[in-house]
DNA sequence: CGGCCGATCCACT
DNA sequence: GTGGATCGGCCGA
């Protein structure tokens, strides 16, 4: 019997604990690293969730949350650092579940290059914009299919992960109405989850 | 480990 | 003009 694939089409709230534990792999120059993912954060849609790029409406930014899923949404913030996303939901609407921290478990010597600050293995990924760091991802791939077979980056789901080993939080730096909102999950007693913190105000 | 702070630039108001 | 879905260095405990 084989594990049923997600429904990407799904809101991201529902999507997010389900990719807990799945690889995802960069060939963006070209020697393969891998991520197991151990924390991500759902981001829901137009008028929906205050904490969303899309709250407003679409624009240039964030038109990749509102096309089809399964494609990666890259944004750029704090004038350096590149965070990458899952885009959920059907066409047409807005989702995302933002990928916020993983284990390296390939081609940890490209990932130390990458990111020469890491003081341990653990810290290579631990966090979403040291994630793209060790990916080599940036601004070029946005709105890549994270399902197709020749993509730069590719995910792979893995079996669902009993719901005694996910933990929930508000979601990270997220204040205001969206504080409301527990759609951070993460893999319990993982040593790579990032540390938590509240919205600053 | 926790708190503070500067970096650096772009999207949106 | 404002403020980020952040990070790393430095400080003190």
């Amino acid at each position: 019997m084989t594990r049923p694939r997600p429904d990407l089409t799904a809101h991201a709230r529902d999507v997010a604990p389900l990719l807990l534990g799945s690889l995802l792999t960069s060939r963006v120059g070209g020697i393969p690293v891998t991520v197991r993912i151990t924390e991500v954060e759902a981001y829901g849609g137009v008028g929906q969730d205050p904490g969303s790029h899309a709250f407003r409406r679409e624009t240039p930014r964030n038109a990749t949350m509102f096309g089809p899923p399964g494609r990666a949404y890259v944004y750029f913030t704090y004038g350096m650092h590149w965070c990458m996303n899952l885009v959920t939901g059907p066409s047409g609407t807005a989702g995302a579940v933002l990928l916020r921290a993983g284990q390296v478990v390939a081609g940890v010597d490209v990932a130390r290059e990458r990111r020469p600050s890491a003081r341990s293995d653990r810290d290579l990924a631990r966090g979403p914009a040291r994630l793209t760091s060790a990916l080599g991802v940036t601004g070029e791939c946005d709105g890549l299919n994270l399902f197709g077979t020749r993509s730069l980056l590719r995910l792979a789901l893995a079996e669902p992960v009993e719901v005694e080993h996910i933990g929930v939080t508000a979601r990270t730096g997220v204040g205001g109405a969206g504080a409301a909102t527990p759609w951070r999950f993460y893999l319990s007693g993982e040593p790579t989850v990032s540390p938590y913190r509240p919205a600053a105000r």
